[in-house]
DNA sequence: CATGTTTCCTGACAGC
DNA sequence: TGCTGTCAGGAAACAT
């Protein structure tokens, strides 16, 4: 058996709170898709809604700032969050006036925006490989690799950790012709069959590679990438334009279902990721491809396999996918 | 334009 | 024990 094989069969880590469930050891090789994304805005969300900002400290390792930090430190410094939520793989945190420049300012347009709670600023996270977004009580010992630390009106502190640092920062101003963040690819838990069958069929490159690419699906990654083909009984080198209705409809319901069940678990804790209150999650144990390389299939036994196909590892079932 | 390849970055692990 | 080499991958940059 292949090296990476033997590190499959240690996938999975952390303690089942149903069942006790424990395995042996951590392992590197996932990161945070649409599921895990989901599950650390909703649990920031539940845990920062209408909280304040009352003061930034942002690290000196310039790959994790989309715009320099001292700027979005200084736009994300009294703000308040209206909300958090997932666009894609991205984390946004829609925020509204700074508190002093609220009271400063003042003025009809103030008046209008703050009526009908409309976001003035975003602060956008993406977690990259790494990422982690917490929150935590401010006397916590700081991380390694911890890049921001917000501390909050209600003595809570917001931290980001990445310590291989693929993840992003970034802060908008919407006030100042700022333009609101748009995830670029369709949303995969809502978009129609018609819509779906159309991204694909003018195309020609692998539907595996076509799934990771985030102009056209904005959230899947190379997990439920694998997932979602197997359950769709699809070859991940297959073309797209070579799927036929039929097929292509499969994909769409098999990546909703394992999509909205993996938000359900929690997500997959493979390796780093852990929603907002430090939690991993339990979808890495209903995988049936992925770092499954030389186990048997769930549903046939025979032997998982391992390709490279758009420079990512990837997995399928030579009996059940075709 | 569409598609393919390289690069960034660090921790975990195998092997000596 | 401790060192070195390999591998993982999202997305931007670069190449074909």
């Amino acid at each position: 058996m292949q090296s990476k094989a033997g590190n499959a069969q240690q996938l999975g880590s952390g303690r089942c709170p149903l069942c006790d469930w424990r395995s042996a050891a951590l392992y590197n090789g996932a990161m945070p898709e649409l599921p895990e994304v989901e599950t650390v805005a909703r649990g920031v969300d539940r845990r920062l809604r209408g909280d304040r900002i009352v003061q930034v400290w942002f690290g000196n390792r310039p790959q994790s700032f989309k715009n320099p930090p001292a700027r979005q430190a200084k736009g994300l410094a009294g703000r308040a969050i209206l909300a958090v939520h997932r666009a894609g793989k991205h984390i946004v945190f829609e925020l509204g006036a700074a508190a002093d420049a609220a009271s400063k300012r003042g003025g009809l347009r103030e008046t209008s925006l703050r009526q009908k709670n409309e976001p003035e600023a975003q602060w956008i996270v993406h977690l990259g490989m790494t990422g982690r977004l917490l929150v935590t009580a401010p006397d916590v010992p700081v991380a390694p690799h911890t890049h921001a630390r917000l501390a909050l009106a209600s003595g809570s502190e917001l931290r980001f950790q990445d310590p291989r640092r693929f993840g992003r920062l970034e802060f908008r101003d919407l006030g100042s012709g700022g333009v609101a963040f748009e995830a670029p690819g369709a949303e995969p838990l809502s978009i129609g069959a018609r819509e779906f069958a159309e991204l694909f069929q003018e195309r020609r490159m692998p539907i595996k590679a076509a799934l990771l690419n985030q102009t056209l699906l904005a959230g899947v990654g190379n997990i439920y990438a694998d997932e979602s083909l197997f359950e769709a009984g699809i070859r991940p080198r297959r073309r797209t334009n070579r799927l036929n209705a039929a097929e292509l409809e499969r994909l769409r319901l098999a990546l909703r279902r394992i999509l909205n069940d993996a938000i359900r678990l929690g997500g997959s804790s493979v390796s780093d990721y852990v929603d907002a209150g430090g939690e991993r999650g339990f979808f890495q144990l209903e995988h049936c491809v992925y770092q499954r390389t030389g186990e048997p299939c769930r549903r046939c036994q025979t032997p998982i396999r391992r390709i490279e196909l758009a420079g990512r590892g990837t997995h399928y079932c030579p009996q059940c996918q075709r």
